[in-house]
DNA sequence: TCATAAGCGAGACGGTACGTCGTGTCTTACG
DNA sequence: CGTAAGACACGACGTACCGTCTCGCTTATGA
């Protein structure tokens, strides 16, 4: 007489995706195998298959639900202060999600859907997200008002996304600051 | 008095690396077979493992091939101009080599000798490239001696690489355009 | 009620072994392939090789597959009508299978499995229904107490074999009857 | 106006089929690749290409060759000591050859020209050895008039082959003096 | 005496088949 | 019913041989 819940349900989505992220991590987007993460949850393919009709959707669906706990917007009541919470916040996600963004960048100029997906459940807030903290500085009166914000809110992910996925070189807390007092507050603020 | 090549040696190996780029843009890397390169170039497989021992050295050698014409440094007599120069030529190799970058990207994290690869062969090229322009600028009297030059020849390349592989937004002259006037420029020079 | 077979299980083993023995008719062992045999069949390699893990006992397998409906023991009252009753089934066989065996004869010194799935499956049971054939005649007082049916069974195989296999003469009724007439009756029945 | 003899000429062609001779003995026919025996001789594959233009001729020639030197047709003065010795150069023949043979029986039934081969060069030299034992035993009486020597020549033989290449039980001695003593001899003599 | 031609080892080449593994679809048996 | 398990047709993997083909190198005269 007890509800039977339908077995595993949402949970049981979620086990698989955080399969997909570990199986991501070991052996890159290429290598990744459906059969793989099925096994190593101890999944049948048709399981996988039922919800994810593609390894690109699945990776997907994977970095969709792992990011999709958003970050708060910041508030430190200064610009400086906000774009180093921004920035320090992609720091981190760049260390989680390293692996599968770099897995996506393949396959986002051969698929429109993952393009699309990509771009509105990860890019859009981001840039949503600055531009939040761009207004404040304005309203503040700390903005330039010649600076291209449109333009600049990218500067920073940008270099970020080019030094771990393409460059090579080390992603941290004082690339964070150099970025910050070295391109985008001067330009923000108008000044050097 | 010719020089007689290798049996078809180098002139095959760059035919076909050719036909990888081709289905590398059709396709993308993860769809990209060695068995379709083959096929497509009328090479017997062996052919082609004799020469790259996996799909991602096969790749590799064909960047490295399609960007070995390094750009030559352009020299306008103003930073301006050079900067301007350097942000066109790198449009014109995304357009180009889009895809095949973004294929790599996927297995940079994964394959250390890629990484290497792509460093030394390409990033390596572009920063010295950058760097010689500030050094000229620097002797004209133009750069800004607070410019952080080695954070700032990245800033260019790292934009325009996001927005062609990751965020989707074109890649174009005015692009370019912006992003010398409103960002380089401006922090190089030390005023706004 | 019915016995549910598991999913073609039986039946497509069989339907794959009679597609070996079409392409072995055709071109012999040595050219037979897995990949044609899976061809012909509308299978996958993985299919053939889930249950026979080499060409071999892919081979042996159609064999004692053909074979596995052994004769009944002939029983007409006198050791001749018995013998030419072997000796007719035997021709039979050989027209049937001969491209079969050769192929195993190639095999049989270098593969102690096949050598032994032949003996049993094959020679043993040649060997016993024959034997009984002269165990009759014995009862019934026909057979020479000097007859050593231990090396006499074979003889007639033996010289059936020699001449379809190695020395392609002939192989038919007229064969057998002189075989048994000239040769095994003689010798059985300790007369000439 | 001498010969120009080959370089190396007949010396290595005959070391190639031995080469040939020891890899069906190790391999079998069906695993032994022209490849295996040219790197084995140190040889180019051109080398064996130049002569024997396909696997199956190559393994006839080093039979053959293996066979050229006719084994001298024995005389005791009595028909059973001539059989006897035929028999006994059989079964040394069956250890030395017995790969090779069983190799070609799988090709036989497929390779018109490799049937003859065998026919002519083999079976024929058998053939006309034993039949000379019989002729020289009916010029002394020893003959039945009624012995069907076109089959009872091939007795022998066949259960040799038959016991080496199929049923595997050995070929010996012994074997060869129960053939004679209760097969061939009694038909011969037309007494039991 | 020397070019010169042939045989040679080596091995690249376009192919085919190997035996393995992943794909995406489907079926079976279980809870 | 949704699931774990896994058979199935298909096709790519990376390796090994096929039979053809060029390479240089030797070697042995016959010009």
């Amino acid at each position: 007489m007890s509800v039977t819940p339908l077995r595993g349900g949402p949970a049981r989505e979620a086990e698989l995706l955080g399969v997909v992220l570990d199986v991501l991590r070991e052996t890159g987007y290429d290598r990744l195998t459906i059969e793989a993460v099925a096994a190593r949850a101890k999944a049948g393919k048709h399981t996988v298959y039922r919800r994810w009709p593609s390894k690109a959707e699945l990776v997907v669906a994977a970095f969709v639900n792992a990011v999709s706990d958003r970050p708060v917007v910041p508030d430190t009541g200064e610009l400086r202060g906000d774009l180093l919470a921004l920035m320090e916040s992609l720091v981190g996600e760049l260390a989680r999600l390293g692996d599968v963004i770099a897995g996506l960048v393949g396959e986002i100029l051969h698929n429109a859907d993952l393009a699309r997906a990509v771009q509105q459940n990860y890019i859009a807030g981001r840039r949503r997200l600055t531009l939040e903290v761009f207004e404040r500085a304005w309203a503040r009166g700390e903005l330039s008002r010649s600076a291209d914000t449109d333009l600049l809110w990218q500067v920073g992910p940008a270099v970020l996304f080019f030094r771990a996925l393409v460059s090579g070189e080390p992603v941290d807390h004082e690339l964070a600051r150099r970025l910050v007092d070295h391109i985008v507050l001067p330009i923000a603020l108008g000044r050097r």
